[in-house]
DNA sequence: TCTGGGGTCCTAGGACCC
DNA sequence: TCTGGGGTCCTAGGACCC
């Protein structure tokens, strides 16, 4: 008895393009592309012409010479969010946010109230284009990854139920690339070996698999294609750092417009973090050159901060260190990220801090090993599966 | 497909401690 | 004098996701 089918992933179709689309009825029914230098994000109509999320703007007005190209609405996009994750904590409080556009919602239990994870997930629909004007697709499974297939299959506007008994039937003809995790080094390892199918997938050995792609990577697949996924819908995940970026182009900048630079996307970075009430403590410098080549480094200081004057003063160090790359590569983007924010989820929760017996951990760690197929699971990894609530933790 | 901006997670080596 | 194992933290890079 494989049990019942109560995860919902709730994610909006052209989530951007959506919201422009409802927001100027002149783009309805058009193709509408959000973002010129590269696609943001791209209508339907745009989609079947072929135009893609992260496209070249030059190929995809090529591709669709009658497409509407607008500039991103950052805040549109942010407060429609907004609107459709009270719709989704209305439906239940077991919400878990992915991005702005995708949630999981574990249904399990509303049965009496609420009717069949299938009728909820109709009203869910009904309401969201109600209240909010955004069609959206949502998937319902027995786990997170079947739930999240689904809704993919089940794009745009629509609504797909695995039922547990036809789970493997589902899942096996789909494409290796509907494996999460799957991009396109590991869809190339694969593809160059014939394995095309999840179920080609489950046919493997694990030992296979690892040699093929790594430990982790490996077993991961090795549990998605034979169907185990038993991650948990963890409400309230913060993120474990905030950062900004900026693309160069390829014209050059001097020193002093590169630090300039740096100064405003630490100053951006510095609001938000305030904003949130988040501070941290691992500074990275992001840099992007010429040739596509990419290089970071990073500082931690000895204590977390949300002000912009230190972590300003770590960016500059961090960019002195880099000149020779810089010099020698041609630079076309910088970003900076603040990582570690309140110690990377060490500090996020309230911990009996007496009399763990150390045993009890490892257990619990192997447990989670286990069951997510990694070996590398630390404390922090453990803290943000959301699975080691009921372990008490001694601090070091 | 010639490339934006925001993230997550894993790997692996080195420093350091006991 | 030469040598161990276990563990944490930091750094850098890479793959992936939306």
């Amino acid at each position: 008895m494989p049990g019942e089918a109560t995860i919902l992933h709730a994610d909006l179709d052209a989530f951007y393009a959506s919201v422009e689309q409802r927001d100027d009825p002149a783009l309805r029914g058009r193709p509408v592309i959000v973002g010129g230098g590269v696609v943001l994000a791209a209508s339907y109509e745009a989609k079947a012409r072929g135009v893609r999320t992260a496209m070249g703007g030059r190929l995809a007005r090529a591709l669709c010479p009658q497409a509407v190209v607008v500039e991103p609405r950052m805040s549109a996009y942010s407060a429609a969010s907004k609107a459709v994750f009270e719709v989704f904590r209305d439906t239940t409080p077991l919400v878990e946010g992915i991005s702005i556009d995708e949630a999981f919602l574990d249904v399990g239990g509303l049965r009496r109230i609420a009717g069949s994870p299938v009728q909820i997930a109709t009203r869910l629909r009904r309401e969201v284009r109600d209240r909010v004007g955004l069609p959206i697709t949502v998937g319902v499974a027995r786990t997170k990854f079947l739930a999240k297939v689904a809704s993919r299959v089940a794009k745009p506007d629509g609504l797909l139920l695995v039922a547990p008994e036809r789970e493997l039937a589902f899942l096996h003809p789909l494409p290796v690339e509907l494996l999460w995790g799957v991009g396109p080094v590991t869809s190339g390892k694969l593809r160059e070996r014939g394995i095309r199918t999840v179920g080609h997938v489950a046919r493997l050995g694990e030992a296979a698999l690892v040699s093929m792609l790594g430990q982790f990577a490996g077993r991961h697949l090795h549990a998605l294609a034979h169907n185990k996924d038993p991650r948990r819908v963890v409400v309230g995940r913060r993120r474990g750092s905030m950062g900004a970026q900026r693309a160069l182009g390829r014209s050059g900048r001097s020193p002093a417009e590169i630090d300039a630079i740096l100064a405003g996307l630490v100053d951006r970075v510095t609001r938000r973090m305030r904003a949130a009430d988040r501070a941290g403590r691992t500074v990275t410098l992001r840099l992007r050159f010429d040739d596509f080549s990419r290089a970071t480094r990073s500082h931690t200081m000895p204590r977390e901060t949300s002000q912009t004057q230190p972590i300003l003063d770590a960016a500059r160090r961090l960019l002195v260190t880099s000149r020779p790359m810089v010099e020698s590569r041609g630079l076309t983007l910088v970003g900076i990220s603040v990582g570690n924010l309140d110690g990377d989820g060490y500090l996020q929760l309230e911990l009996p801090l007496s009399g763990c017996p150390r045993d009890r951990l490892d257990a619990a760690l192997d447990e989670v090993r286990e069951r997510y197929g990694s070996a590398s699971v630390t404390r922090a990894a453990l803290l943000r599966h959301g699975e080691g609530l009921a372990v008490p933790l001694l601090p070091d």
